[in-house]
DNA sequence: CAGATCTATCGAAGGCTGTCAATATCGAAT
DNA sequence: ATTCGATATTGACAGCCTTCGATAGATCTG
């Protein structure tokens, strides 16, 4: 399964900031998984609709209307969200709710040297 | 001229927080450009080598060897960095001579929530 | 159980990306 | 002027990514 590397679960807290020190080359390819999840106009909206909805969740169908893709493109980046470690999934009934996973954008953001 | 949708200089400074708002779709796209110029190992290393660099520069021929990658990948990469508002370039003789932007990486961790 | 609904997976199509070898370009030095 | 050295550009190729329609799985309802 190729899939954008799916697997690189919490790579984002990888190394020192940016500017600090030479990546190493496996620190590099990690650092940049976590990147390339976030390297999506459409994940990108999905993280921040996901952030300002009520509860801080929101379910599959309310996100497929605001980023206007069909529902299996929707879950497909969803699943890209969570194996990078920025959602979490919990299913109540036959909808699956998704959840920020506090702190792991602002870890990105620190090795960015924010 | 495709190529990664070279020309979003300074896409950076593109908005709020992402877990503040909702982002647009326009947004969401200059984000997702700016954040993948960072999705690649090569650029990350090479940011960090120019950021680690004596005088905080480094010439391509400084660069090439530690990428373990030819010439033009290494140019190419270097110019998509450049675009995309994180390195400036100025040639003194044959050498190109490659600077990280001052606050260019802080910003996009801003945005990310650091 | 049957039907309806929500979500995930599969398979395919098209476009984009990273990489290289070859070549062009530019400046320096003989 | 010619040659040499450092970079950038071009052209090509393999692999990956986004997207969709079709389908399967799971859960509630009647």
């Amino acid at each position: 399964m190729t899939l954008l590397n799916v697997t690189d679960i919490s790579s984002a807290a990888c190394c020192a900031p940016l500017e600090r020190e030479p990546l190493g080359a496996d620190e590099a390819v990690a650092l940049a998984n976590t990147m390339k999840a976030l390297a999506d106009p459409t994940r990108l909206r999905l993280l921040s609709i996901v952030a300002a909805s009520a509860d801080g969740e929101a379910c599959v169908c309310d996100l497929i209307e605001p980023v206007g893709l069909s529902q299996p493109t929707v879950s497909h980046h969803l699943k890209i969200l969570t194996n990078a470690g920025f959602l979490t999934r919990s299913k109540r009934g036959t909808w699956a709710y998704y959840r920020l996973v506090p702190g792991a954008l602002g870890r990105v953001g620190d090795v960015l040297g924010a």
